[in-house]
DNA sequence: GCTATGCATTCATGTAGATTAACAAATTGA
DNA sequence: TCAATTTGTTAATCTACATGAATGCATAGC
């Protein structure tokens, strides 16, 4: 929890907010002027594409950071919505807080690296939707975020992965039978 | 070209080599101790999958960065392969300068930077391929890297949005019998 | 300069996954 | 507690894109 630390001595502002299931932190076309750290409970980033069908970016549970840093970075309206798909506990903090002048080299540091995993966790997802079948990409989803099938519908799945949630029922009906 | 500045006096044992286009600069399965600043002509980095289909992960012209953060962040060996497009003028220096404790805030704050946009990038990138229709994903690569279609071939480019050379070619047939 | 290899285009066919729809099971809410 | 909504499953059809193959051009190497 030491990114929890940090936040809060970083930014005076930042508050601890309870939020209900459901509950929408940011919408599309919005300001970005805040992030959101995860104390407890679980949120979730999507895009609402023209058609109206949702696009899960990422999940983000007890310990993780969430925020649209595309339109942060190039200051431009909220292009992904933010809510609550389980009770939880944010805190929710001015982005800038990170680029003040006045942060230690080891707070830096540590934001470094959190910002490098990132990166990391990004440069997977394009290289499997990339390259992976759906199939591929449901097997490594379950390997890393074994707990979110339990705490997330299938249908949200299905959107992380890029698929419908029929075709994802479908493979997991296969796989099953295969047993 | 602060990036470079920054480089150069981080690591001492950085330094400029000439490439050939074609040169391969990292392999899969190698480790991943160095990283690369393209201070002229073009790198590319991408997969080999089990088929043996190349996957374009990123193009690096003149001013950016390339390496396999992925595996660099969780120690493990290269999943990228890194060559030369054109003949280029590369600084080789070790991912570690990065680390080391006495940076500068103000170096640190700029790598911060750096990383932001490139997660930004890459947002964008996964919205892109979950949301988006081949045609489309063309024109968005069209206005993003005007300069790229002169300068590699199209079958690249193909790689880069994940199709195949002949449907960007069907793609292309179409947009230019509309005019 | 000529051959060989690589590249872009076009077409015929195949297929993973989208779409639509119908139904059963689970969850939610007054 | 019961109706209403959401969720997951299955199946029939459709479509964007992959695959494979043929052709004409450009490029590179000897």
């Amino acid at each position: 929890m030491d990114t929890l630390k940090e936040i809060l001595t970083l930014d005076s502002n930042a508050k601890t907010v309870h939020f209900k299931k459901g509950k929408i932190l940011q919408s599309a076309g919005a300001n970005t002027d805040v992030s959101f750290f995860v104390k407890e409970g679980l949120l979730r980033s999507y895009t609402i594409d023209e058609k109206g069908k949702e696009h899960i970016f990422m999940f983000a549970s007890k310990g993780w950071l969430i925020a649209d840093i595309e339109s942060q970075e190039f200051h431009q309206p909220a292009e992904l919505f933010i809510d609550c798909l389980e009770d939880s506990e944010v805190v929710v903090f001015d982005k800038r807080c990170f680029k003040i002048a006045n942060l230690t080299t080891d707070q830096l540091q540590r934001n470094t690296h959190l910002l490098s995993r990132r990166i990391a966790v990004l440069q997977r997802r394009v290289l499997m939707l990339m390259s992976a079948s759906a199939r591929e990409r449901y097997e490594q989803f379950l390997i890393s975020y074994p707990d979110l099938p339990n705490r997330v519908p299938q249908r949200m799945i299905a959107s992380y992965l890029g698929v419908t949630p029929q075709a994802l029922s479908t493979i997991r009906g296969i796989q099953a039978r295969k047993k």
